[in-house]
DNA sequence: CAGCCTTATTCAAACGTTTGCATAAAAAAG
DNA sequence: CTTTTTTATGCAAACGTTTGAATAAGGCTG
């Protein structure tokens, strides 16, 4: 802590004045003289000083702090979303504090009691790979503790939520490669206890339904790391297998995809010719690499602001209470470049 | 914040002693009978107490708070860094808040002065492209507040500082490629006024020098935005120009590097055989773009890891002051993939 | 000039903790 | 049984701020 910092105490002492006074006249509260106003912003001027929003904090119960809870900074979707959250949480003189999981459930919890400890006025949260039971969160929404989840959002009652349209966006995507011809398509699918996982794989599964293919169940490819290496070595061996091969693949994150990519490519696959390629999410990379990839964008920024925009009205509004299940779903966008195009 | 937490009043209210008991009580002070500690232990487990870090931090005049001041979260490698803060932070039980500057000057000292209304203990920062005139962290150094700047350092007295070694990693680099047969290397370059992007400057200039290359005014690209397409027009006018043409490109960023390859590739010209190119930072895509991109590999996650091991030394030491620079060098690491190998 | 309203200011409590000092009760010593 | 020591607890102030209620002037009214 700064040791200099002047207080209202200071002011008021060297004013000869009570704090009251001081904490009024700062303040423009009526019934100070006009006299005694000017000498108080005067000085506070000259010594610069700044309210300890620490004591404000303790009086008033309330931080104006928000926690964010997030698996992974590194992850791009994620810390655009939290350029979102940064933005108008600044906007509305709201602090940030941030801890990531790491796809850690331990840390999942223990950041939460950090952050209640540290008096939080609400939290933004997407949990960990490893969380599958929600009464961490539940607990708190019984007690009307503002939480708002975004793009994992968990299965439980009257929550608050934004996510991404990931059905429509597994939809467009899958149906977009069999438009281009693809017959025969694979989905590497994300972990499983994640709603979003799911809900792109019943995209992927709906669009090969309507469009008369039939789901072939070896062809659905768990890749719950989600990492490169772990999508290369899972599509090698999908093809070391024999037997037939599809020759699309929907990736249910670009990594994944970029992975399959690369083992095509080592296999002797030509991307687009053979084989069509499309990832999701929208990574700063899709456009660098070759075939640049195709993919489904998503809003992370724009599903930060809008958390932290319901956010703050939840911590606003004095009254509140989880009575339904309220969800902003955001739209995808399906960016087609070179990888899904024959 | 939590309607319902319990605090020390209400165990003691309950349990009719006084808070000091209570206090003293849950952190097994001498001088407490085993029977109250016990009572009072059962009780804090039962409602649940956490002991409120506003109050603690208010009284203590300590808030266990540490701010970081960035230039933007999507930066691959200032995500690495939060990840190292984040960690060593968290191990020591101190919170992160964090400000994007989003390379504005304005945001910067803004966000200084809401951290410092929030009693932060010590600032991590990495200033933004606009800031020219360090006066506000001056200010602060001169009453003894515990600053760390990482990667990007200013160039005032006695600050301290991690950084990398810039001027190896581009020396390295610049020198791979001449060794790789690339005689004629342009250099895209970073913002002017950061020093990482002087170093980097001098390193691959005093490379030249030293393997008898002349170094070519005109092969210098500034390349302040650090954009992809700003490197694509870039490149793309130097060949539209006439004249020599460079056969090698170092970049002082990862992403111009793509965007120089991705305008050769338009060109006509085949990377790595005609033409090579080495970036810097080894952002995640290096090693998925065609060909990879060898780059400059930059310990993001330990130098915010040393950076805050560094700030919570200077927090913790009482009778600090700022007396002389301090400056921890970590070494990059040269990462040679296809697009500099002939 | 007594009574009353303004106006400007102060008091004191509160937010949740910690901590030096005082105090009460019990145990030990004389 | 006094006196001293020990043991266990309580009091009160402090961190910086806000805020309802109290107070002290002065000015106006009749």
């Amino acid at each position: 802590m700064k040791l200099g910092q002047a207080t209202i105490k200071d002011i008021a002492r060297e004013l000869n004045v009570s704090s009251s006074t001081v904490s009024r006249a700062l303040k423009d509260y009526p019934g100070i003289s006009d006299e005694t106003k000017r000498k108080v912003k005067e000085l506070a001027e000259k010594l610069n000083y700044r309210p300890n929003a620490v004591a404000l904090s303790l009086r008033k119960s309330k931080s104006f702090t928000i926690g964010v809870i997030i698996p992974e900074v590194v992850h791009f979707f994620f810390s655009t979303v939290i350029s979102g959250i940064e933005e108008v949480a600044y906007a509305n003189g709201y602090n940030v504090i941030l801890c990531q999981t790491n796809e850690k459930l331990q840390r999942e919890l223990s950041s939460i009691d950090t952050m209640l400890a540290n008096q939080i006025d609400g939290l933004l949260v997407s949990y960990s790979k490893e969380t599958e039971e929600f009464s961490h969160f539940s607990k708190l929404m019984a007690q009307n503790f503002p939480i708002v989840f975004f793009d994992r959002v968990p299965e439980i009652e009257n929550t608050v939520n934004v996510t991404v349209n990931d059905y429509q966006g597994a939809y467009d995507a899958t149906k977009h490669l069999i438009s281009q011809g693809y017959t025969s398509i694979a989905h590497l699918a994300g972990p499983k206890n994640l709603t979003i996982s799911k809900k792109r794989m019943d995209g992927y599964q709906a669009a090969l339904r309507d469009h008369g293919l039939e789901i072939n169940p070896d062809w659905i490819l768990p890749c719950p790391m989600g990492t490169q290496e772990e999508s290369m070595k899972i599509t090698e061996q999908l093809f070391e297998e024999g037997g037939d091969f599809p020759n699309g693949f929907f990736a249910s994150n670009d990594i994944a995809a970029a992975g399959a990519m690369m083992a095509l490519k080592k296999l002797g696959y030509k991307v687009p010719k053979q084989v069509g390629v499309v990832g999701f999410s929208n990574w700063q990379f899709c456009s660098m690499i070759d075939p640049p990839l195709s993919t489904v964008a998503q809003p992370g920024f724009k599903m930060g602001e809008k958390a932290t925009q319901l956010l703050l009205e939840m911590i606003d509004n004095k009254d509140r209470s989880y009575d339904a299940t309220k969800t902003l779903v955001l739209e995808t966008e399906l960016l087609i470049r070179k990888s899904s195009v024959k």
